[in-house]
DNA sequence: AATGAAAGGAATCCCCC
DNA sequence: GGGGGATTCCTTTCATT
């Protein structure tokens, strides 16, 4: 794992359909280096897969909202059956279990306040065992496009 | 936009290396019909680019922690040089301005609880502007692999 | 053993019906 | 929406140091 293979990493990132030529000469290899890295990276693990970047606003997931959310009993069990609960619900993209005055941190994507309501009444609210919860409207993402520099 | 559209991006979000023809297949159209489909998805905008998925691990991003701001001061050139000064700084992967007790939501990217002091002291406490602030440190991600059921 | 070069096969693009 | 041909790209193999 050297510069070069950073360099890859970053290029990828970035843009998956280039091709392996195009890399190999943007980061000044062979054709034939720069697919055998590229090989490596991907059964070692590094590069986990390829994805489409699809438009949110398009699959009715134009809002952005984050709750947090404290348990009323903290017990094993209690984690557990929240996080049953939760994984269930496909609008809830990314759950975090932290430390500090919550328990949990989880990002849900739909499409108006009218679905948040919707799902914060008829879904988070069944939730057993869930203590106080606190929702942050995104009003807006200012940083769609993450930077990659180190 | 119909629903083998939906298939097609729903194929393509999982896995962008598969075959035009294995999609094709799976949908059950045409080679060229699922060729045409796709290029209106990609100039439409609906498809808006293809990544490379990283083991967040190897680039020295292993611990996510969530940072809640409040500005002292709300007005638009507070939040603007905020906004400023924060975008410069690369272990930051997500910005949201919010409602609520919180003005932002920002989320970030370390390797270890250490980077995470070094990123908090040298670089978020010299942010002008910066009022209370309340971090959330990520224990455990629940859902890596985010469902896309609709 | 690692790199560079070349041929065969596959996927993509473009014009046709 | 479906079919066919040319081009480009990817993979494998072989030669080189």
């Amino acid at each position: 794992m050297d510069r070069i293979d950073e360099e890859i990493i970053h290029l990828l990132e970035k843009n998956s359909k280039l091709t392996q030529q195009e890399i190999s000469e943007e980061v000044g290899i062979s054709l034939s280096a720069c697919q055998r890295r590229i090989k490596t990276l991907e059964q070692t693990g590094v590069i986990s897969g390829y994805k489409a970047v699809i438009d949110p606003a398009y699959l009715g997931e134009g809002l952005v909202v984050f709750v947090l959310v404290s348990l009323e009993r903290h017990s094993k069990d209690g984690v557990r059956a929240f996080e049953a609960a939760v994984s269930r619900l496909s609008m809830i993209k990314e759950i975090y279990h932290v430390a500090g005055e919550y328990d949990f941190i989880i990002k849900v994507a739909v499409a108006d306040i009218k679905d948040y309501q919707n799902f914060n009444y008829d879904e988070l609210a069944n939730i057993p065992g869930m203590g106080k919860t606190s929702s942050l409207i995104a009003l807006a993402d200012r940083k769609a496009h993450p930077g990659r520099r180190r």
